[in-house]
RNA sequence: AGGGGAUUGGUCAAGUGGUAUGAUAGGGGUCUCCAAAACCUUUGGCGGGGGUUCGAUUCCCUCAUCCCCUG
């Protein structure tokens, strides 16, 4: 059977790649399914950065304004829904186009990545988190040493958080995390795709972040913040941990000047970018395109992406 | 102009007659159910020049720069 042909276009926050995104979808007539933890959610525009609906210039999104700030957001999640989208445009004879920096679901959806052998246990892992509070982190570690010494060796003790992901796998399958992560490292993408990385260097995409940044602010950051809180939205809530969002919330509840929280904002963002550069650098079959080494021209960015998906007869 | 004080990595601070500590920023990395999260790791430095001393970042002199006071 033909592989189905998918499109990521992908990068650093503030790189730019919304306005490239629409570019190529008008382009290639294609569907853009966001991979964005935060642009899920209702209500949260302009921290989040979301694209508006005039700047769609009429091509169909996916995956934004879907949840209510109260709800859970995860990779099973993202997956579950992208995949349901992407029957939708295949359906229409369209290209989906997967447009967001979360990397990791970026991963969990091009390579198809199975999280369905385990549901999530809320009882276990906090009888796990409690567990690392009290007889602290390297008592858990050693735990998972003893059924997955191979986990226990790639995972750092202070990681808590993924130590405790690694002990309710076990529990629940009764398999060893390490040979399951194995197993799906190896898969081959169902997809015949093209995964491009749209980036800049280092010095202009930290200038850019913190000119966004301070925009964000003149757009009224504070008050879709303050209306989030008044609507009863604490900072106990995944949504509410984004970026720009907690910092905003801790200067309203008077822990921080709001010059404070936009430092921190700032660096935050400096250094989500820098993790999200990381990420991509080892992610495997990227294609990256260096704005600079197209002088900042969007007409040659796209005429070069145009070219890829022609040469994999992604585009026919 | 006179008097006083300061000068330690990009920034802010600690410290010692045997070449220095921390925070933070910056760099690199891990990641397969909270990923805008969590975690690991690391490059930089004693303003310039003299003197005392076995040895000065530390003491003395001088120059430079900055701050304060007086005029």
């Amino acid at each position: 059977m033909q592989k189905k042909p998918l499109v990521v276009l992908t990068g650093p926050t503030a790189v730019g790649k919304t306005k490239a995104s629409i570019d190529l979808a008008k382009a290639v007539g294609g569907e853009i399914i966001s991979a964005d933890s935060m642009q899920v959610y209702r209500y949260m525009d302009i921290g989040s950065a979301k694209i508006r609906k005039e700047e769609m210039c009429g091509v169909p999104h996916h995956l934004i304004d879907v949840l209510e700030p109260r709800e859970e957001f995860h990779v099973v999640k993202f997956q579950k829904l992208a995949k349901e989208a992407m029957e939708g445009i295949y359906s229409r004879g369209h290209l989906p186009i997967i447009v967001g920096g979360t990397g990791f679901y970026i991963q969990a959806l091009l390579y198809d990545i199975d999280f369905t052998e385990s549901t999530q246990d809320d009882a276990l892992r906090k009888k796990l988190s409690v567990y690392a509070k009290e007889e602290g982190a390297e008592a858990l570690h050693e735990k998972l040493r003893l059924v997955d010494p191979k986990a226990a060796e790639d995972i750092h003790a202070n990681n808590v958080k993924r130590v405790i992901r690694a002990l309710e796998f076990y529990a629940q399958t009764g398999e060893r995390i390490s040979e399951h992560n194995e197993t799906e490292r190896q898969k081959e993408s169902p997809y015949q795709f093209a995964y491009f990385v749209l980036n800049d260097n280092r010095e202009r995409l930290y200038e850019r972040i913190n000119r966004r940044v301070d925009q964000m602010l003149d757009d009224g950051l504070v008050e879709e913040v303050r209306f989030l809180k008044e609507r009863g939205y604490t900072k106990d809530l995944v949504s509410m941990q984004g970026l720009g969002y907690k910092e905003i919330l801790e200067y309203l509840d008077g822990d921080c000047t709001l010059e404070e929280a936009v430092y921190k904002i700032k660096r935050d963002t400096r250094h989500f970018a820098k993790r999200q550069i990381t990420w991509f650098k080892r992610e495997r079959e990227v294609i990256w395109v260096e704005k600079e080494a197209y002088h900042y021209e969007e007409q040659l960015m796209l005429d070069y992406m145009l070219d890829v998906l022609r040469k994999r007869q992604i585009l026919t």
